[in-house]
DNA sequence: AAGTGGTCTAGACCACTTG
DNA sequence: AAGTGGTCTAGACCACTTC
């Protein structure tokens, strides 16, 4: 088992490109020059050009802005799952500026897929609510909370315009005592892609939760689609 | 903001290929017939082909063997990366066939990047182990382990053949008290790529950690490079 | 020896963003 | 209106795997 040298022309491309972020010549956040400007001083054609940028995105250091170019990406928020802090927070705690911004909040009936994690009946009322949120003013994270009806009746009367888990704290004096995460990497569809400004077919960062109270019984369902060149995931075991 | 119905070939290509997978048409670990033969079958070219493969990989739904063609990836071995079970126990337990080979064992000085992590002086003695996983046949995981001599003096002299965590359990009586774990998706360089049967350039999952024993002294710093279509990541908060 | 995937060229058109 | 990224074509050569 050799092995080989590899010497691509896109390779080259990536490690000249990767420099200029390393070196600071790029600025997190500035815009790449155009695809046809890069090909021309690379002496090679967009196919090319794109590989090395293909590998770039991949890698976490740059990202596209859907028909709009490339962009350096900037430093990465921590997030620990297993914490049950609030996103405005930790964001906070880390000097950045968080946002969240409501893209649905219903009340809905459990489709069989879910009843089956939540352990309820098929057809059981659930709340159903979507979030978009941000730091630094760029989208970084689409979550979705579907919260049995039995944990918080009347949630959707209550001001969500803060944090949710503050709200089930001092509202409902509910804390959540025991939760299964599974995670894995992901492509974006369109819709994702569009709400947090990647083209489709971006890849990203999948992660699942299942939150259960005191006596084991499933209270929570959610689901977070994270731009994976946005966060740090990481967390603590033991102690 | 409205959403496209984003209608490009390669999309269409890719959920013919999609449904084959899903109906069971072909089978895991089965190999792609040609991207040529897939090009003329579709009507298009290798290079519109091979944006539709790019992107069933990227979904974990198959992999490619360097320059032997695209292959059906099979169902993902669960991992929990804050148990200390070891690799053989938890790949057995779900009906798996473990294996696990040495690439390196070695005692060697630490470099400044590993004397901080370690809290050690630069050019400590640490035992520098790299270990490759396998399931069923294929391999699944590098695995680098860097563990403080002070923690468990002597160990090349000990058999290396079974599980690491049991031999520091049995024969020195350690065991890990905290540890601290961050992940994030990553691109395989050539070397990586070969030892997992990847192409370089490949996405795979990173996982680093830093155990600490009872007094919170770093003991063991570990690197791990997953493919990523081979392990569901989960584990468990609270209890 | 034949065929494969990996890489690359030199164009092209379109829908969309930007100025 | 001009320019951009997204997509696509129709070839090509090479190193490697497979037969």
């Amino acid at each position: 088992m050799t092995i080989k040298p590899a010497n691509s022309q896109y390779l080259r491309i990536h490690d000249a490109l990767a420099e200029d972020l390393d070196s600071g010549r790029l600025q997190a956040g500035e815009r790449f020059p155009t695809e046809r400007e890069l090909a021309e001083r690379f002496g090679c054609t967009r196919v090319t050009l794109r590989q090395a940028l293909a590998r770039l995105e991949a890698e976490g250091a740059i990202y596209r802005g859907h028909k709009r170019g490339w962009f350096v990406s900037s430093a990465p928020v921590a997030y620990d799952p297993s914490r049950v802090t609030s996103f405005m927070e930790y964001v906070t705690a880390q000097g950045r500026e968080p946002r969240t911004e409501y893209l649905l909040a219903e009340r809905r009936q459990a489709p069989a897929w879910l009843a089956v994690r939540l352990q309820v009946d098929v057809g059981a009322w659930v709340y159903h609510l979507e979030r978009r949120r941000w730091v630094d003013g760029r989208p970084v994270l689409l979550e979705t909370n579907i919260l049995t009806e039995q944990w918080c009746p009347g949630l959707l009367d209550q001001p969500l315009g803060s944090s949710l888990t503050q709200l089930l704290r001092q509202r409902y004096g509910r804390v959540q005592a025991r939760s299964e995460i599974t995670f894995k990497p992901c492509v974006l569809d369109e819709i994702q892609g569009q709400l947090l400004e990647l083209a489709a077919g971006s890849s990203g960062l999948m992660l699942e939760r299942l939150c259960r109270d005191a006596q084991g019984t499933p209270v929570e369902y959610d689901l977070e689609y994270w731009r994976p060149d946005a966060v740090k995931m990481g967390f603590e075991v033991g102690g």
